[in-house]
DNA sequence: TGCCAGGCCCTCTTTAGGGCCTT
């Protein structure tokens, strides 16, 4: 099973494009199922903190303050995850805010990560849902709580139970040994009424005929 | 509580508009 690394972002805001700046940034590194890493660490990027953010994250100005210096944490976190996938729940912000942030690291900054993102796979894969917020969806399926909403390990501990959850859901639904993190970058960008057969289509080279994904069926 | 953005998705659609989701 590949190791992949799950990340959320505590920010001052939504856009990089307009001046914010990641005031924290966790990572769980998941094999299979298995934790086995974390890195987590506020960041100071030398700018303030909006009461409206402060209360939203329970990050202060004083906790960015006593911090280390972003693009330290930075280069860290992008160490820790060399040649390993991402995955974040609505990946299209954490992708903005991992490549502005390690932009300013200069031209030599690997910030070329492949993202999945666990909403766009979790709208295919449970239309039941209703709300596909994190916390709705660990609600849904009854994921164990990782602490307060919105600080950035407790974010990530949960959108990784919720990937272990769509992993294993494929896997059953499926009837493929493994949902390889290829193949979740393909179906979060896959119709639901097409994803057996992009199911299929992945695995065909590797599954024996009895093990087929019933596409007929749909799902 | 939510504005700023951006990508996705649904529908009273596709020559568009608005809601969701992230902080």
């Amino acid at each position: 099973m590949s190791v992949v690394g799950v990340i959320d972002f505590e920010t001052t805001g939504l856009s990089p494009a307009m001046g914010d700046r990641a005031t924290e940034v966790a990572i769980v590194l998941l094999d299979g199922a298995q934790v086995v890493g974390r890195f987590q660490s506020l960041m100071n990027a030398g700018v303030r903190i909006s009461p409206f953010i402060e209360q939203y994250t329970g990050i202060s100005n004083e906790m960015i303050r006593a911090a280390p210096p972003a693009e330290d944490v930075m280069a860290e976190a992008a160490r820790f995850v060399r040649g390993v996938p991402l995955v974040a729940h609505n990946a299209s912000f954490d992708q903005r805010f991992w490549s502005a942030e390690l932009d300013r690291l200069g031209p030599d900054a690997s910030r070329d990560h492949p993202f999945a993102c666990t909403m766009l796979l979790s709208r295919r894969l449970y239309p039941q849902a209703g709300s596909y917020r994190l916390q709705s969806l660990a609600s849904f399926h009854a994921l164990p709580p990782a602490g307060r909403a919105h600080r950035a390990m407790a974010d990530a501990e949960v959108a990784a139970a919720l990937l272990s959850r769509i992993r294993q859901d494929i896997q059953r639904e499926y009837e493929v040994d493994a949902a390889p993190h290829a193949l979740l970058v393909r179906l979060q960008r896959t119709q639901r009424k097409a994803l057996p057969k992009a199911i299929q289509a992945y695995f065909s080279s590797a599954l024996p005929a009895s093990r087929q994904p019933d596409h007929e069926n749909g799902a």
